[in-house]
DNA sequence: GTCACTGCAAACGTTTTGCAGCCAT
DNA sequence: ATGGCTGCAAAACGTTTGCAGTGAC
């Protein structure tokens, strides 16, 4: 494998992402790193989401037809409000531990389980 | 609601889709609905699928950023492979349903579960 | 000095939308 | 006859890429 260079601008996004709870787009971590970073590009936003996400020291969420960005590497679950998009972290260990034990196919070997929960949240609740 | 008409463009479509178990594109969809229909145009193809899946009698999936649609509504999981992108199936009803019964929150009120598995297919396994 | 990485701009592929006419009800 | 739906075309959107220059090692 390639060696990889420890830019101020992964620096940046990583610690970005791992200061926040809410699963940000590419464009999002870019609106917040561009105050420290001004000449940095949505481009190289993605390059290091991506490139974060394929060593796994990030995980890389698809919600709403979107790319969605999580430092917390933690066995969790997510929830989505179909009313608001907005995405809100479940931390309940055994429901993919489960899903990955309970698993028995001989055509495919998994690595890993997301696990979506579509839903109304608290606030949208009230409306 | 909204009342809906019942077009030959929206029969053929849902026709298609329930007949196979690929968990076609919009695109593989026009592809196979167009050779019947010959004016029908992807436009309509996205509008009715979009349609369908608002009113839950079809699936849409999220998988590699492209919206994926499956007719089977039955309680079912889905193994994604990450070198070939194949989707397969997987129908062990116990595991969606434990997440369903498992999950405890105040703060959302979840509807439905989407389980995804990330792994290796047979087919790639051999490589 | 090397080459992984950057900023910039342009391109890409998927999905949505505005509009005028059409057809299921 | 109404208005939900269609085909058409264009736009919008998130994301990726080619390139020449820069900076981490």
């Amino acid at each position: 494998m390639a060696n990889t260079r420890l830019t101020n601008q992964r620096i940046k996004i990583l610690e970005h992402l791992k200061s926040v709870k809410t699963h940000p787009t590419a464009e999002m971590v870019y609106d917040t790193v561009v105050k420290g970073l001004p000449a940095i590009t949505l481009a190289t936003v993605y390059r290091n989401l991506n490139l974060l996400a394929d060593r796994r020291e990030i995980l890389r969420l698809e919600i709403n037809n979107e790319y969605r960005y999580d430092a917390d590497l933690s066995f969790h679950q997510h929830c989505v409000c179909k009313k608001c998009g907005k995405i809100v972290d479940l931390f309940q260990k055994e429901i993919s531990k489960y899903a990955l034990d309970k698993i028995k196919t001989a055509d495919f070997e998994p690595s890993s389980v997301n696990v979506i929960f579509y839903g109304i949240c608290k606030g949208c609740k009230k409306t």
